[in-house]
DNA sequence: CAACAAATGTCAGGGAGTTGTAAGCGGAGT
DNA sequence: ACTCCGCTTACAACTCCCTGACATTTGTTG
């Protein structure tokens, strides 16, 4: 039985640690950190329960998916009110028990609530400072990015070079104009930005500025 | 039904709005940003996975859990593989729905004092100040490991030299600039915490700081 | 208390990547 | 057709970051 989960397990994708007791299984929990646990509650040595309320006692964080044949209703409660984060009584789908294990590691690296900006395809994460569009990454300089932002705080809004040097660059008097410079800098962002994907986001408006806004037809 | 539902629900405590059509629902999400959605998959106007799919893909941080009559594991692995956290089939007992919504709950209010982080195969044990990647332990000193706690803490947000400069070494006035150490100090952090590893988890962002995060392709 | 080891801080050189400058080109508008 | 305005490329200067070596501090042991 075991045998056969952990090479199913291993076969989604997973990197796969078996104990075939709770003593064993509490030792190696400490050991290895997994990020997730798969807990069968009729353990030799330690029930399954006990070992789930340990864990639990010393906050771990460790998702915990109990799968078991004890599938009464008031087992289940019982289970999930001890702490475990899913059940899944025996017998069970193969293809079930993966989607489980996928939804709860989904939520295990899904750090805090991030500060994103979105723009058709285009995401702006403002804390890590990383850009992408349809998750392919883009790798911007600290100009570019500000740059970006900028735009994509203004989207939709016609966005001056006067605008730029002030919001942007900051300096307000120069010996030579920024106007060549923020040029450079639009060129050099739409390379990263535009010239790789079909649908252009930055448009130059003759005479007045930028804008970055989804194209409409 | 889905006052039974409500009223259920709010005697366990929890505080509870209802939408009665995809569209409704949808808006009240936007309106309200619960901490938890429960969808049922037949919903007028709109189709549940389908507002189910918009709302990952806003990434917005919702718990959701379906609880629904179409109830075939093809249909459980097609609503977890689309975004829920967790899926109810009718019929099903009450106390089980609400064991179901307190483990997801639990899991949303608790990032405060975690004994443990981890990021991809780096764990942190702040209570034993150690730390280890892929199992192998890391021989840090102590500015060092609170360099790289502090680092965990804000895992996926830049940090700039000045919040180190008072968060880890907690001098606000010196006579030479802090930021040569901070960054001899992250040479030697790298030596240990990624040169001996293929996956580099501290990344420089140049004119900016530095950021903890597992890399993404 | 001296002697040593480990950890932390200081300094200076080098190199990669980013940004600013200038000049020529091309296309839109008049 | 002429004139601006914006785009592009190449180059130069600079900023920022990394790193090795040395100095200082801290703590440990005989």
């Amino acid at each position: 039985m075991a045998d056969a989960l952990v090479s199913g397990i291993k076969a989604g994708g997973y990197d796969v640690s078996v104990a075939r007791t709770g003593e064993e299984g509490f030792f190696l929990v400490h050991k290895l950190f997994p990020q997730l646990l798969v807990l069968d509650l009729n353990l030799p040595q330690r029930g399954g329960l006990e070992i789930l309320r340990q864990i639990r006692a010393q906050s771990l964080d460790i998702r915990i998916l109990i799968l078991t044949s004890n599938n009464s209703p008031e087992d289940r409660v019982a289970g999930l009110n001890a702490g475990a984060d899913d059940y899944l009584g025996k017998p069970f789908s193969f293809p079930e028990l993966l989607a489980r294990i996928g939804a709860l590691l989904r939520r295990a690296q899904a750090p805090a609530t991030a500060a994103l900006l979105r723009i058709a395809d285009l995401a702006l994460d403002t804390e890590s400072r990383t850009a992408s569009r349809s998750d392919v990454r883009l790798d911007l300089t600290t100009r570019e990015f500000d740059l970006l932002l900028y735009l994509a705080e203004n989207q939709g809004r016609a966005v001056s070079r006067e605008m730029l040097a002030k919001d942007v660059w900051k300096e307000n008097s120069r010996f030579t104009p920024l106007d060549n410079v923020i040029d450079v800098q639009m060129t050099r962002l739409r390379r990263k930005l535009d010239d790789p994907f079909a649908v252009k986001l930055l448009q130059t408006i003759r005479g007045v500025g930028f804008i970055l806004q989804e194209p409409k037809p």
